[in-house]
DNA sequence: GAAATATTGATTCTCAATTTCAATAAATAT
DNA sequence: ATATTTATTGAAATTGAGAATCAATATTTC
């Protein structure tokens, strides 16, 4: 398996484009994250290693870590996209606590296969899906219900 | 089962707001709208009957249609909310075509009991989902692909 | 009725994300 | 290498849906 920059790098030449110093940052802050993080949360540790890069450029490489397959980003339902790691990382969906805001990851082939049948039903070619699970996870079940 | 209007009434009975003209007219133009539509499209409708309505009150009267029960809203995935008629309509999903933007209500048994299972295995008390499923139509596909 | 409370429309504000643009850097041609 | 073209950058302005503000009205309660 190809390494994450190698990927990017790839990325950036199929598409005509170039590798700067900004970029190189950028996506070495994003492939130190973990877990789900936002635009500003990872705008600020870029920050750390250099104040001089800009939260536009920040946008922009979180755009071409998207296209490149490195990074996917999905909306909670806030309206604030969260970013996660792709490459090399299996598909899954989340489960989503409404109190505490803890994110589970979720899988159920039974579920995924049943979605291309509906898409399949309706004439549709699927390209890809959205599954957002909202409940109140274990931890605040127990704090709230007593 | 109840008329739409007098869950309304009910609904604002029981939460200490009370009718009043616009109110009654934003309630009665969202009631005759149809599929899936955004506040600025009823906005538009409601201009059309009073132009005196101001796009606030919209706003403010789509949040109790959906308290109420009467609507329900969701992000296609473009940041702008869909509304729909809820009441006496069974839950569904949507399949989205990416090229025409055309929407198609789905519903699948088996994929609400896996998702209840997610929950229930991961020790969540599920409160509701969304899913959407993207890809493109059998007419898209048709034009497209030629 | 009068007083208290709720609702309204216009306007301002919010906030994530995008766009603009002049300056700078990189790639390409000479 | 140097000139020319092209791409990238950061700061700042812009966008757009939706929420908040507020003085003027309307409604409800006494
Ligand atoms: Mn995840
Ligand atoms: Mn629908
Ligand atoms: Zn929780
Ligand atoms: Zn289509």
């Amino acid at each position: 398996m190809k390494q994450a920059h190698e990927v990017f790098m790839d990325y950036l030449r199929d598409n005509g484009l170039s590798m700067t110093p900004q970029r190189a940052m950028i996506v070495d802050a994003f492939l130190s994250e973990e877990g789900h993080f936002t635009s500003e949360e990872l705008f600020t540790k870029v920050r750390q290693r250099d104040p001089a890069i800009g939260l536009a450029t920040v946008y922009r490489t979180l755009k071409l870590l998207t296209d490149s397959g490195l990074a996917d980003a999905f909306d909670p339902g806030d309206g604030v996209s969260l970013y996660e790691h792709n490459y090399g990382h299996e598909h899954h969906d989340h489960l989503i606590c409404i109190v505490c805001n803890r994110k589970v990851e979720i899988m159920d082939a039974e579920i995924e296969e049943r979605q291309r049948q509906l898409a399949r039903e309706n004439g549709f070619e699927l390209q890809n899906h959205r599954m957002l699970l909202y409940g109140i996870c274990p931890e605040c079940d127990e704090k709230g219900g007593h």
